[in-house]
DNA sequence: ACCGTGACTGGCA
DNA sequence: ATGCCAGCCACGG
């Protein structure tokens, strides 16, 4: 990837998620299909594991799965991280699942 | 070049 | 409603 000739597929999901507003969510499937719709939900939550230590960083926190739910978080630097990110721009989230999230959900364009 | 793995999704029983 | 199966593309070994 030093190369660059050509990006990897990470940083097109990279600017999708960071296209997301703060305070808003999104999903893998919706991401997915952002980037072009030429890859699966499987790859973007890849990517995000990718993300760790990023510049600039990306907000996979405010990435979760169809239901709302913070199934990545075990991937954060502290599991609670994720909460804590996703609490202090005003999304409430009880037992790893994120409340209102049908109201929350961002998706581009 | 082949196989396995992965922060998902949708459909069917 | 809940649980299991299969599909999906990309990357590392």
């Amino acid at each position: 990837m030093a190369t660059s000739t050509k990006e990897s597929f990470f940083e097109r999901v990279f600017e999708v998620v960071r296209q997301i507003p703060a305070g808003r969510v999104c999903s893998y499937g919706v991401i997915a299909e952002a980037c072009g719709g030429r890859i699966s939900a499987r790859m973007v939550g890849w990517a995000m594991n990718a993300s760790h230590g990023m510049l600039p960083p990306v907000p996979a926190h405010r990435v979760v799965n169809r239901n709302g739910q913070l199934t990545g978080k075990h991937h954060f630097p502290t599991p609670d991280m994720m909460q804590q990110l996703l609490d202090k721009e005003g999304i409430k989230v009880v037992n790893d699942q994120i409340i209102d999230f049908k109201k929350l959900i961002w998706i581009p364009g």
